[in-house]
RNA sequence: GGUCUGGUAGUUCAGUUUGGUUAGAAUACCUGCCUGUCACGCAGGGGGUCGCGGGUUCGAGUCCCGUCCAGACCGCCA
């Protein structure tokens, strides 16, 4: 028998048992007499106790001769330790060997197996299964353990059906850039890894499968970021005879259980804000509404006093610190800097301090005199003691712009505690989007997201003005999930197509097999997709999804382990036909 | 495609601003001592293509040019 118990459940009420522990040896404290070894395994570490002199003398040889990460099987009795370590839960008991026996040797790992472990970034990818041994890793991937089967839990409950949707699929123009598979039988020819199982779960809907979700795996060959992999894992979800509310609420509900079953936390009802207020309060379409320091629209008050910039701008807004009047220059400076930064690309930053003794400091103080700071403050329902921060320029931009100082200010004054969760929905956006550089209109979600029936008559007239029922869920300024109400009528998709600059034929040759499934009988339907891996980094405070993961990507989407991807064989690409024989 | 930051011992970093003797620290590793450790302690030891290529210079880890790699961000991500 290689093991009776594992390293993380032995305790007092064990005493006098006889044991075999099998895992790898993560610390040898030798003092000389006493040998104590920390045994470790997935579910903790148990010590283990060697006496020279007491101990068989085989026990103290074997033991002299361990090395970090060797695997070995201990045999021995639990007793009580004579000094306990109240830090671990094994931590009152240790194990006096009788039989000790090297299972395998391990090399030196290359940084050490710890919480808070010396191994960079790369070092610690290439070598991942030394990493995923650390805790914290192993702790994410049970936390992703704990969502997925929550998830399951939930939308079962919820009469949803889970169904797997196939991985080789088409290519399609819209959206992200496909990863593509050559076809060996069909010469020439490729299959797309899906960006999501759109298509699919809305045919399943025609089907009548009215309540569909999956646990899915969806590509996309863009460039990466800390919160974006080429293959990552949705929620993907989808309803019939449902309207948005009927989704919202379905899903709120899915977002509440969560957070009760694995955080213990409730969450009140979730805010509805609606797209063109995120715009105008948050400068964002992924608020993070856990602080305030909601935008302020200054024009009226800070317009036409003869400061040109303002006078010039087409939107002059701005932000409450509240407590930093007391910003020193060099404070200030940074901040000018923060947004003049080309990222951000601010041409500057004006700033009001309202000082304790109610008078005003501000950068703009030849232009504004202290009624007219008052003025500023009492709209931006400011007090004494409190920072005005104010943007200007060409709306949409300025917008942006005062959004990352909000978020960077959040983050100097600690408002966005990463155990505090705030979620929202952020609905009713718009559904076309102008690209400037095909000079077309794209859709914001997908083509098949219906819009809002009284903006249909824009369409012609006013395409970018015509909203969606489209809707976002959004925590702690993350987008986590995005879902629509569809179009379920061919002639309405047939008309999306045309506004998105399909011909017929296009239209046809691309998605005839929606547009001629919805000719039998395809009920209303709408659904939702939520990005698992995020989810998971939200749940678990931190901002990259990776550690979520366990075996990921880099930063030029590599598997540096692997190292993939990489060249392959003439023979294989002879034989899919991608390389003529010479 | 772009901007920024970094690349020095097994590892994490300091040193580069202002070129100058033998490139340091911590940790890891090895050896010895140590009977209540748990970040064990003490003593000693080994360990370097300063990412790579070129240039300037009497002299380059340090300055210049190029290049590769990594990370963050912008573009991109329906």
């Amino acid at each position: 028998m290689l093991r009776s118990h594992t390293c993380g459940e032995l305790n007092l009420k064990d005493i006098n048992r006889e044991v075999t522990l099998s895992g790898w040896i993560h610390k040898v404290r030798d003092k000389g007499g006493l040998i104590w070894i920390d045994l470790r395994d997935r579910y903790g570490i148990t010590q283990l106790l060697i006496e020279e002199g007491r101990s068989d003398a085989s026990v103290v040889e074997t033991a002299r001769k361990l090395g970090r990460e060797y695997v070995v099987k201990a045999k021995g009795t639990v007793v009580e330790r004579e000094s306990k370590n109240p830090n671990i839960p094994t931590g009152s008991i240790e194990i006096d060997l009788t039989d000790l026996q090297i299972l395998n040797s391990s090399k030196t790992p290359p940084f050490t197996i710890e919480d808070d472990t010396d191994g960079g970034e790369e070092l610690r990818m290439k070598f991942r299964y030394l990493d995923l041994r650390r805790q914290p890793l192993r702790k994410n991937l049970e936390l992703r353990n704990r969502l997925s089967i929550e998830t399951r839990k939930y939308l079962d409950d919820q009469k949803f059906f889970e169904i797997e949707t196939p991985y080789l699929i088409k290519s399609t123009p819209e959206g992200a850039r496909d990863f593509v598979v050559p076809s060996r039988m069909n010469e020439g020819q490729f299959y797309a890894l899906p960006q999501s199982p759109q298509t699919f779960k809305q045919l399943l809907m025609v089907a009548g499968y009215d309540r569909y979700y999956q646990l899915v795996k969806c590509f996309r060959d863009e460039d990466l970021r800390a919160d974006r992999q080429p293959e990552f894992t949705q929620i993907d979800c989808e309803m019939a005879f449902v309207e948005q509310d009927d989704i919202l609420n379905t899903f709120e509900g899915m977002v509440k259980y969560l957070f009760s079953t694995v955080k213990q936390i409730d969450i009140p009802e979730l805010p509805r804000v609606e797209y063109a207020d995120a715009m105008k309060y948050y400068g964002s379409d992924k608020p993070d509404i856990r602080f305030g320091m909601k935008f302020v629209e200054l024009n009226d008050v800070a317009q036409n006093k003869g400061f040109k910039v303002f006078d010039d701008a087409e939107l002059v807004v701005g932000i409450v610190a509240e407590n930093c009047a007391d910003y020193s220059r060099k404070q200030l400076d940074k901040l000018t800097d923060f947004v003049k930064k080309p990222q951000i690309g601010a041409k500057g930053l004006v700033y009001v301090k309202y000082n304790e003794d109610g008078s005003f400091k501000s950068s703009v103080d030849k232009f504004f005199n202290q009624e007219a700071l008052l003025s500023w403050a009492e709209k931006m329902n400011a007090g004494k003691g409190d920072l005005l921060l104010v943007l200007s320029g060409e709306k949409n931009k300025v917008r942006k712009q005062l959004n990352e100082l909000r978020l960077e200010m959040g983050e100097r004054l600690n408002l966005r505690d990463p155990e505090v969760f705030a979620p929202l929905w952020v609905v009713d956006f718009p559904l076309l989007e102008w690209d400037e550089e095909s000079e077309r209109y794209h859709a914001m979600h997908h083509p098949f997201t219906s819009p809002k029936h009284e903006d249909i008559n824009l369409l012609d007239k006013k395409p970018g003005e015509v909203r969606a029922n489209a809707y976002d869920l959004v925590i702690n300024g993350v987008e986590i999930g995005g879902g629509s109400i569809r179009i379920h009528d061919r002639e309405l998709q047939k008309l999306m197509f045309k506004h998105l600059g399909f011909s017929d034929e296009e239209a046809q040759e691309q998605f005839g097999f929606l547009l001629n499934a919805f000719e039998y009988g395809a009920p209303p339907h709408g659904g939702i997709a939520l990005g698992f891996d995020r989810l998971a980094a939200l749940f678990g405070g931190q901002d990259s999804i990776r550690d979520f993961i366990a075996f990921p990507k880099n930063n030029s989407g590599r598997d540096i382990m692997i190292d993939s991807p990489s060249v392959i064989a003439d023979d294989q690409l002879e034989e899919l036909k991608l390389k003529s024989v010479k």
